[in-house]
This record gives structure tokens, sequence and C-alpha cells, in this order.
DNA sequence: GCTCGATGAAACAATTTTGTCTCAAATTAA
DNA sequence: TTAATTTGAGACAAAATTGTTTCATCGAGC
């Protein structure tokens, strides 16, 4: 609690006043994630694009809040309160409505079980951010990257 | 600690015995995952084979023991001592060394740059195994899909 | 200037976690 | 069997973390 209010540029009594208990301080950093993810993928008008710039324009919207996701899978399987996993769980069916659509499309190798695609999208989102974070991909290049290797993977086309 | 011991069988009291101090017992845990690791992958025989089957190999060796994998990369960069921290920079330059291999031998696309790969990598042993763990992915499977993952994503040949 | 609400600092209590010690019981080795 | 070693259970102290309260202070708005 002492680290987050330093971070947050607060006082510990502030930071209490603000979110009575550290259960409710985790809790509300989870809601707030899955609102600012949420609010990033639903701006996308999906109506006029096809399912891999779909994907494309997914990853460029949520890799620069990879930290929030990954706070959110990992709090989400421990420390996090009903409320929260719920609500994360319905995130990922999100990403999974997407896989399926990329499959009706025909997109995705038959062989591709949908649970891992979702997982694999999952964890390059914050493979990508951590990319970033640590210089070793440039920003603008970040989702670029995540979104080809899903789909093509990093070996020469031929 | 307590829930350690817990896990592990034994009084919480045996456990100090044998890690005199909670930084002792991160210690030897992380220094236990590398020296798995390691005599995983050191195991494998790489002069008989290609660049992408000593991968699979790799995977093969490694994604079981995903777990302690995932412990070095999230205690690393954390509650690690310096110790751990080196030997984990080494373990990973071993990686960057395999994807050095197989740019060399021509299989990955010279766009990929190579600390993607090697975060990529690293991001799907865990994913794998995560995969078998939550019962999305037979194990037997998860080390070719991993495999497979990286090298040609998961979209449709053609 | 004045009031009101929010904040920071500090003291304080309560709880949790960690670390230590002792002793009886169990296990092992001789 | 006997002796040595290891363990578990529990009491205990020490430290860290969490939660609460008070009070002076700051700043916005009137």
């Amino acid at each position: 609690m002492s680290t987050v209010a330093d971070a947050a540029g607060v006082s510990r009594a502030t930071l209490h006043r603000h979110f009575p208990g550290r259960q409710r301080l985790i809790d509300a950093i989870g809601l707030e994630a899955i609102r600012e993810t949420d609010a990033a993928v639903s701006a996308i008008d999906y109506a006029k694009m096809s399912s891999t710039d779909y994907l494309l324009a997914v990853f460029e919207a949520v890799v620069p809040l990879g930290d929030r996701y990954h706070f959110l899978a990992v709090t989400a399987s421990g420390a996090a309160s009903e409320e929260v996993r719920t609500a994360y769980a319905r995130q990922i069916r999100g990403v999974e409505e997407m896989v399926r659509w990329m499959a009706r499309d025909g997109v995705l190798a038959p062989s591709a079980p949908v649970d891992w695609a979702v997982l694999v999208i999952d964890s390059l989102i914050y493979t990508a951010w951590t990319a970033v974070r640590e210089g070793s991909v440039a920003p603008r290049h970040a989702a670029a990257l995540a979104c080809r290797t899903f789909l093509s993977g990093l070996s020469k086309g031929e």
C-alpha cells in the first residue's frame, strides 16, 4: 500500500480514503483495467474491416495497455474478487469471439485450437508491451509485429 | 513461507532449517529452476539436427518446466539476488544464440528482430505450459504447437 | 478574507508475516 | 536396542504491513 501511495504521489492516508482497504484497491484497479481495455477495443468499428484488420486494430489498441492486461491476467486468478474475475472472463470471451470470427473467415488454420489462439493473443499483447518497455521494439511497430507473429510466425516465408 | 511449507508438506520450522530466510529460499528456487532447465536443454545433442529441429527439441524439453521458467522470469526482475539475475541473463543469452543460429540458417525472416524472437519464445514456453495445465492442449502436443506457432503462426498456410 | 473539503504528517493500534527457540516424537543408522 | 539425527508442534519475539485517527495545513470557491 505504501509503495502504491508513493507511486501515486499521495500519502498513505489519502490512499486509504479513496480505497478503504487493500482488497478494494486491487478490485478497483482490476475494474479500471477492464474498463480501459473495453473502451479501447469497442472504439474499433469492425463493420468495415476484415477479421485480420480487426486483429491488427485490437493489437494497436491494447498493446499500449499491456500492463493493465497483464495485471488482470495475474490477479484475476488470485487476489481479485469474484466481480473482477467474472468481468475478466467476459473479456476473454471477447477475444474468443474474435478468434472464432477469424476461423469462420478461413483465416486460421483448422488445426489451431481456439483456446490456444486465445492464449497466444493474450501473451503476445503482454510480450509486445514488454518489448516496447525494454526498448527492444519501437512503439509504433509493436502491434504489427505481434499481429504478424500470430498469423505467420517468424520464419522466412519460403 | 507458511504456504510454501504446507505445499511442500513440511513444517515451517523445517523449511527454515533448510533455507534460513525468505531470500535464501527465493534464491534457491531460482537457482534450482536454472539448473533444471539447463540440464534439460544441454541434454539435447544439437550436432545432428537442423536449427528448427533443435527449436522443437528445446520446446519439448522446457515446456514441461514452464512454471520454473516463469518463476525465473518474474523473480529475476524483482526479488531475486544478483547471482540469480546474472544466471538468468546467461540463460536468456542461450535462447539468443539459438535464435541467431536459426537466423544464420535462413530460417528466420530477416525482418524479425532477434530480441523479439527471444521474447516470443519465452512467452510461448510459458503459454504452452499454461495451456497444458488448464487442459486446453494435450501435453504431448503442446511443444509442437508452440514451435509451429513461433515459426508459421496460426493462419492458414494458403 | 472566510469556509469547506481534501491532504499530509504523524502517532497509534491491529494484524500478518517472518524468524527463533525448545522439546517431545519420529525416523534413521549403527 | 541404542544413539544420533531430523522433524513437528507450539510458544515466542521481531519485523513488516495494514488500517485508523487526529490535527495542522493547503487550496479552491464563495
